[in-house]
DNA sequence: CCAGAATCAGCAGCCAGCCGGACACAGCGC
DNA sequence: GCGCTGTGTCCGGCTGGCTGCTGATTCTGG
């Protein structure tokens, strides 16, 4: 046990097999939450979802937190891959062959997280006894494929004034939340986090924050930070 | 008509619905071939598969070549998203709802490509079908993640040099054929091209690329790259 | 098949931006 | 109270971006 606590089974016995491709409406969590030896669980911030080496037997569906993915290299440096919102599929390495694989990120609840975890042969197995079932996951990671691209476009700004500034953006996309001064990104962020994601140092984080917030366009009050406003943030880059 | 020709039409008549899911050996080619509506296109290397801002209506399977994606700026700047290698799905994002959407990315034919492009609805269709369909494309995108996730791992690294041996790692991987010399990458990589894709600029990649040769890491023979022994080139970077 | 055009490769010099390391201090939990 | 993590700041040094130029290679249209 990785210091989650678990709900066994599926909370609600949610129809499988065709009802689900009978009902339009039906979402990737009903899904998810239908497939037999579902599990949901609960993971507190900062712990670990699936370490590099753990066998990859099953997928998760991210219901309601952030998760950090990373990779981890013997130096004990750690660069972040991707920070998942809601409803992200994660762990499809394991669909990915019949062959047993390994996991190489590394996992961590960013903060506290609920997820849906299912076998990937159960999976399998519901794909091919309804459709709408494989087009849902299909739909699942190519909004997935979207994001990591996103991400790509801000890694390869070349200052890291713009980066900073396309990675508050793709935040306040996944993880904003309008108020009455402009868009606060939910998650509690520490300049080292930040710098892990962009591949920069903390030192050069906190001097950026430091710019953006002297020129007003962005405040930071325990962690969270409000962006004003993104259109005039947006053209802090060219 | 973009400067392609088609051979319209599947050119095998191939097995649609059930059929395929009968016969466990069947691949992405196959399914994608038999959609209704299904157009096998040849596009010169150069050429544009789909402007941003074209409607996205169809989606393609990469069967030969290489094809790039990249993000155009005002600036008349561009970057390189992803530089696809063969049997790679693109144009998911038609998948992604019902509503009609733009492309927002450029896909030029990085080679000479051939590929397969099928409406986005005969695509949902035949999931319905027949479900190994959905798992064939979900396979599919899958890798197409892990690619994209190793190419942010690249994009992190700091230094300009270990984000070049770390891109010319990828290409090995991705574009490599052996030979008696090492490993030489099958495609035709100005300095820009390469900048564009890790993020630098011309000049520094041509420092770099010069120094690694004299290194004796890699060779250079008319814009095609050998790199003689990954293991020692991946040494250069921490 | 050739000539002109366009793109590409290589070199050098300048200088800003960022990294690395170090240090002080503020919160926060134990 | 003490330790730990996170923030803010300073400074020296060097990487790598920018500009400008030249010669080589490739593409294109006649």
């Amino acid at each position: 046990m990785r210091g989650f606590s678990r709900t066994g089974g599926p909370s609600t016995p949610a129809p499988v097999g065709l009802a689900a491709a009978a009902n339009g409406a039906s979402t990737l969590l009903d899904v998810m939450r239908g497939l037999s030896g579902c599990v949901i669980e609960t993971v507190e911030r900062g712990k670990t979802i699936f370490f590099p080496g753990d066998p990859a037997e099953r997928v998760y569906l991210l219901r309601r937190g952030a998760v950090r993915l990373s990779r981890v290299y013997e130096s004990g440096e750690e660069i972040t891959v991707a920070l998942l919102r809601e409803n992200s599929l994660f762990g499809v390495l394991s669909l990915l062959t019949g062959q047993r694989s390994d996991r190489f990120y590394h996992a961590v609840a960013f903060t506290r997280v609920e997820l849906v975890a299912a076998p990937a042969g159960s999976v399998r197995r519901a794909i091919e006894q309804d459709s709408s079932v494989g087009l849902l996951l299909l739909q699942g990671l190519s909004s997935r494929i979207l994001q990591t691209e996103t991400m790509i476009e801000t890694l390869t700004h070349r200052d890291m004034s713009s980066r900073l500034v396309s990675f508050l953006l793709v935040l306040c996309r996944d993880f904003g939340v309008p108020g009455s001064e402009g868009i606060t990104i939910d998650l509690r962020l520490s300049h080292q986090a930040i710098a892990e994601a962009i591949g920069s140092t903390r030192v050069t984080i906190t001097r950026l924050l430091g710019d953006l917030r002297q020129a007003g366009l962005v405040q930071i009050d325990r962690k969270k930070i409000t962006v004003f406003d993104p259109v005039a943030l947006a053209k802090r880059f060219s």
